[in-house]
DNA sequence: AAAAACAAACTGACTGGTCGGTTTTTATCG
DNA sequence: CGATAAAAACCGACCAGTCAGTTTGTTTTT
């Protein structure tokens, strides 16, 4: 049985997340996350070939989670799609919290490492085509008014994106899951067909 | 005359915002933005206690520079504003191009540096008052829509930041300007009253 | 000459990664 | 089933390099 293998990884991993948010990725020594999570130096670089390594297996775990809950929107009708959307919204914003400043590392170690960036944008850009068409079919449809699909589809995403940046500036400043949801329901609105 | 030290001063500035912008402040050692300006360790800090220092007095320039717009379009009327600010967009995204991944890192430095979250946050509060109010002026004008001030101005906002985010995550995914310019016009035309 | 500006060698803490050796798990076979 | 050997998992001291910041001394400005 590999079971005491796959708990250490495991290990390694809540505690790379743990401290990358906290910390970031550079102050996050790997020493550091060997420590938090109870192993030696020599088992780390057992299960990962590299810090960088790591990072990229955190990055895939989470765009998982993102390919699942689209998944399982597959059956849904459009509008139905979106208003689960704006449910999912405290959800996010409420375990984001710690998560939300490794977020960011990605996207900004993706603008500079090629490595990193080929395995964030082309998830970006499927979520983007997603989204595009699932506007495009909502207007085919009959249940969205005649908008830019790919237009709705960057302000949509620039509102979440932006939503989560505010929030995680200034975490006090509102309540940001009441802005988000309003935002949300305000945009939809803007392309329901009354 | 202090000619020749204002030149270091500024030498050791731009090299910084090249080096910061591209690298990124950890990348980006002490030693590699001497070289660059081609001065020396000594003068470096000479003219700056620390290398956090530098950075907030880089954070300090581009709020600077956000405030004179501000000012600049204190006399204008509330629709004339947000015209000139979609006309601006071009320029934003031109210039920014480079500007961009640093601006992330402010974000990314103040969730972690309380000092450079205070330096930070109180400006953007700024910034979000004084949208709220100019909505909050259309509004009473009779020039826009009712409309939820607050709520508005963190849209816009949103918007903003996402679209920079989007530009600069994925620079050839899209014309990030003219995106920007017809969102802004979007909601700008879903603001004012017909 | 006093002070400000600058040069450059230096310090000490820290980092990612390696490596030889040890323990635990797993597969094999009598 | 139990012995055993191979393989996988793990340990932790160690290394070479890097970095922010210091110090000491020189040049330039006032």
């Amino acid at each position: 049985m590999q079971q005491r293998s796959e708990e250490t990884r495991s290990k390694i991993i809540s505690s790379a997340i743990k401290l990358f948010s906290t910390r970031g990725y550079n102050a996050a020594s790997v020493d550091d996350i060997c420590k938090d999570a109870g192993i030696s130096k020599g088992a780390f670089y057992h299960h990962f070939k590299s810090k960088q390594a790591l990072f990229l297996a955190l990055l895939d775990g989470w765009l998982q989670t993102i390919d699942n809950a689209i998944e399982a929107s597959k059956d849904k009708t459009v509008p139905e799609t979106f208003t689960q959307m704006t449910e999912a919204f405290p959800y996010i914003f409420q375990t984001a919290g710690a998560g939300l400043p490794m977020f960011l590392e990605f996207w900004l170690q993706a603008s500079r490492d090629d490595k990193i960036w080929q395995a964030s944008i082309a998830p970006y850009r499927r979520y983007h085509k997603h989204f595009t068409s699932l506007i495009k079919k909502g207007v085919e449809e009959g249940s969205f008014v005649e908008v830019n699909p790919e237009l709705a589809s960057r302000m949509i995403i620039s509102t979440a994106m932006g939503l989560l940046l505010q929030s995680l500036l200034d975490p006090k400043g509102a309540k940001w899951e009441k802005v988000a949801r309003e935002s949300t329901t305000m945009l939809v609105n803007s392309l329901l067909k009354k």
